[in-house]
DNA sequence: AATCCCTACAACCGCCCTTAC
DNA sequence: CGTAAGGGCGGTTGTAGGGAT
């Protein structure tokens, strides 16, 4: 049986807020506070949203103590470092940062910090010249090989059979790339398709290129973080931290 | 000037977890 | 103990705005 419905999706208005449905929330939030139930929350309050939305609203954007944009370079590194250590993690990865919420570090990481870490990775581990060769992010959409490689057919793999990885599809890949590669070792992918739009137009299989990038990443991350990549550390990360309750479910 | 493409980010969706009954 | 409802979270989508062509 599934769940039912939180609120009247067809009577409910959507999208955007408007600013008197802003102030109209934060007035009722600073008179009334929540009252630990938002499903009921916007018919006491008189909007025409879901409850949902509202929690939404006022804990991303609202709230008095929200900070926007403007990500300092240690806001950065703890970023950096806390996913390294967690994956994506949000919520935990914004309680160790005073005013960001999960979705702002979300999407600042999906737009900004995703391309920071490949173009950090490509700057030290290239020794082409920059200025002539465009760095992986900017080749074509699909996976490319560079002289520059810098991660081992081997350590990918030890990525793809760590408990991060959730699909087949890079070592299907790194099979694929190893059937027509001389070289053993594979580089950057493409990662400035993480817009909806770019994503559709180059036909990744849904969900697949995310996993593929949460695992590049995190290989990139290892070996800028310095401790983390190494065989010995991928085979002590603690699996509470990083394994799904299904994950968990079908190891034992 | 028109169109296309990309980026950024707000908002929604759907699932899982927790809790009350 | 089982079930339903609400809360929380990560993933995904929609879209405005700006730059490139």
């Amino acid at each position: 049986m599934g769940r039912a419905p939180c609120c009247d999706k067809a009577n409910v208005k959507r999208g955007p807020w408007l600013p008197e449905e802003d102030a109209v929330l934060r007035s009722y939030i600073e008179k009334h506070g929540t009252g630990g139930n938002w499903i009921a929350l916007p018919l006491k309050a008189g909007l025409n949203r879901c409850g949902k939305s509202c929690r939404l609203r006022w804990l991303n954007y609202l709230r008095p103590d929200i900070k926007h944009g403007g990500f300092t370079e240690e806001e950065d590194n703890v970023i950096f470092s806390l996913y390294s250590k967690l994956g994506s993690r949000w919520s935990i990865i914004a309680s160790h940062l005073r005013g960001r919420t999960d979705n702002d570090i979300k999407n600042y990481w999906n737009t900004k910090l995703k391309k920071k870490l490949i173009m950090s990775s490509y700057n030290t581990t290239t020794t082409m010249d920059p200025s002539k060769t465009p760095p992986p992010a900017l080749l074509p959409a699909t996976a490319v090989k560079s002289e520059s490689s810098s991660h081992t057919t081997d350590s990918i793999s030890k990525l793809c059979s760590s408990p991060f990885s959730s699909s087949n599809y890079f070592s299907s890949l790194i099979n694929d790339q190893e059937g027509s590669m001389s070289s053993s070792t594979i580089t950057a992918y493409d990662v400035s398709g993480s817009s909806s739009n770019s994503r559709r137009d180059r036909n990744w299989p849904a969900g697949d290129e995310d996993t593929l990038l949460s695992e590049f990443d995190l290989g990139l991350l290892s070996e800028m973080l310095g401790d983390y990549g190494s065989e010995e550390m991928l085979g002590e990360v603690p699996p509470p931290l990083l394994w799904t309750a299904s994950e968990l479910m079908y190891s034992q």
